[in-house]
RNA sequence: GCGGGUGUGGUGUAGGGGUUAACACGUCUGGUUGUGGCCCAGAAGAUCGUGGGUUCAAAUCCCACCACUCGCCCCA
């Protein structure tokens, strides 16, 4: 055991009994977004080291040092695998000339991302996402379209007891204010902190409000809130996406401690959680970012956007029982008894496949017994077993076994078979 | 990086110092001459996570490591 090759840490095998979630996921996904105007636009797995660097902030070197996956070329240029899809698609807005492309630019994309840290529950190093932005617009309903794009993906996926967690994290205009004023508060009551959050008083005030800690719920209630120290257009902006969602008879918790941690968010953040997954209950995440396009280089581009990693929807499905349609069987299988028969059966296996009937051929090197060819084909839930022997083939036909009840078994020249199935088939 | 839990055939488990490690499911084969699902019989498959230690003797006790898992940190 020891010696064979294991997978990667955080890292999983997608087997065939969770493909049927997946393929619901992104169809789902796909439909809903492109009904709401969006487009498909892949961008490389591989970036600039920098493009992240600067995408995610100034003050948090943590993530480049400890959790990006991080690749020294030889030339000394520095790539890293994505740990998020925000930075990428903004870069590729910029490159690919979109901002003078009609605006907004409505984007989708699903693909892996990649993030060094101890896996959890709903947390791999490499997982999946699907992810929406609307780049070059600053009305707030495209901040509500984003968001019920991802409220209704999981209505439509079947989730029940969904909520909005909702929250504006301010601007450059405001936010800087507000973070002092909480960190006055908070230093008046340095007492009560737990030793962790004393520790992100100074690196990152704003994750105090994110704290576990027992006792912080009344602490942070007596704190200042951002809603409440926004300017003006930072305030005008958040009032409109909640009476947008009003209109929409959207129900949504403001939660004064939603922070996210990334720099680049600007006024609204939200996430939709589903209770239950471990420790995570977002299924999703997201924001606006208008500073972020500037910051890589690109012309001012207000945008906002969201990504929902598919493992974790999986996750939430499986524990509210909502189960995708299950992939269909092959409807026929192909039993032989080796030499001149066999290749008749491969024959005409092929035909099946390039009729568009699937067909499983019952593989056997030396010959094998019609019991374990009849087994396999009930394993595999076909519908007919088509037996060419001996009989068969110097008659020119095959013969037809049906394994549900009630059909009888017939016998009919090979050249009948693939219409004949086409019939039973389709109805 | 830190902490908790768990590591026995493919899967799920039992066993808790002493000669051939048990059970279920799964897999494969067979139950006459060319016909599945149930049933019956049989087979394959585990150096009991790895390495070291204690002992006459270790899957069982001790230590370390690794992996998985849950959580913390961080959250893209």
């Amino acid at each position: 055991m020891s010696k064979q090759i294991q997978r990667l840490t955080g890292m999983h095998d997608v087997l065939p009994d969770d493909r049927p979630y997946w393929d619901l996921i992104i169809a789902t996904a796909e439909n809903l977004a492109r009904r709401y105007g969006f487009q498909r636009v892949d961008t490389p797995i591989i970036e600039a080291t920098e493009l992240f660097i600067r995408g995610v902030g100034e003050g948090s070197d943590f993530f480049v040092q400890k959790e990006m996956y991080t690749i020294q070329e030889a030339d000394d240029s520095s790539i890293t695998l994505r740990p998020e899809f925000t930075a990428g698609l903004v870069r590729a807005y910029i490159q690919n000339g979109m901002p003078s492309w009609p605006q907004p630019v409505k984007i989708y994309t699903i693909g892996p991302s990649f993030r060094r840290e101890r896996p959890q529950a709903g947390r791999l190093r490499q997982h999946s996402q699907f992810d929406c932005e609307i780049m070059g617009e600053d009305d707030p309903a495209a901040d509500v379209e984003v968001m019920m794009v991802a409220m209704n993906l999981f209505r439509e996926l079947g989730f029940k007891g969904l909520t909005f967690q909702i929250n504006s994290t301010g601007c450059r205009v405001c936010k800087p204010g507000y973070i002092q004023k909480l960190v006055a508060y908070l230093n008046d009551h340095i007492d009560k902190l737990a030793d962790i959050d004393k520790e992100r008083l100074t690196k990152n005030p704003l994750r105090v409000l994110d704290s576990k800690a027992p006792g912080m719920d009344e602490l942070l209630g007596g704190a200042p809130h951002i809603a409440d120290h926004l300017c003006d257009d930072c305030r005008e902006h958040y009032a409109e996406v909640r009476s947008l969602l009003e209109a929409l008879g959207q129900s949504y918790a403001e939660n004064y401690r939603l922070v996210r941690g990334i720099d680049y968010y600007t006024k609204t953040v939200f996430e939709v959680w589903q209770e239950g997954i471990g420790a995570q209950a977002a299924l999703c995440g997201g924001g606006r970012y208008d500073g972020l396009a500037e910051d890589i280089g690109g012309p001012p581009t207000p945008s906002v956007g969201f990504g929902s990693g598919i493992e974790r929807i999986i996750l939430g499905m499986k524990e509210q029982g909502v189960e995708p349609p299950s992939a269909a069987p092959l409807p026929v299988l192909v039993a032989h008894f080796g030499g001149a028969t066999k290749s008749a059966a491969v024959k005409l296996a092929f035909e099946l496949r390039g009729a568009g009937i699937g067909a499983r051929l019952a593989f056997a090197r030396r010959g094998r017994s019609m019991k374990s060819q009849m087994r396999e084909a009930g394993r595999h839930d076909a519908r007919y077993v088509l037996i060419i022997g001996d009989d068969e083939l110097a008659q020119g036909e095959v013969t037809v076994k049906p394994l549900a009840d009630g059909e009888e078994q017939t016998r009919m020249p090979v050249e009948r078979i693939a219409a004949w199935l086409e019939e039973r088939l389709s109805e």
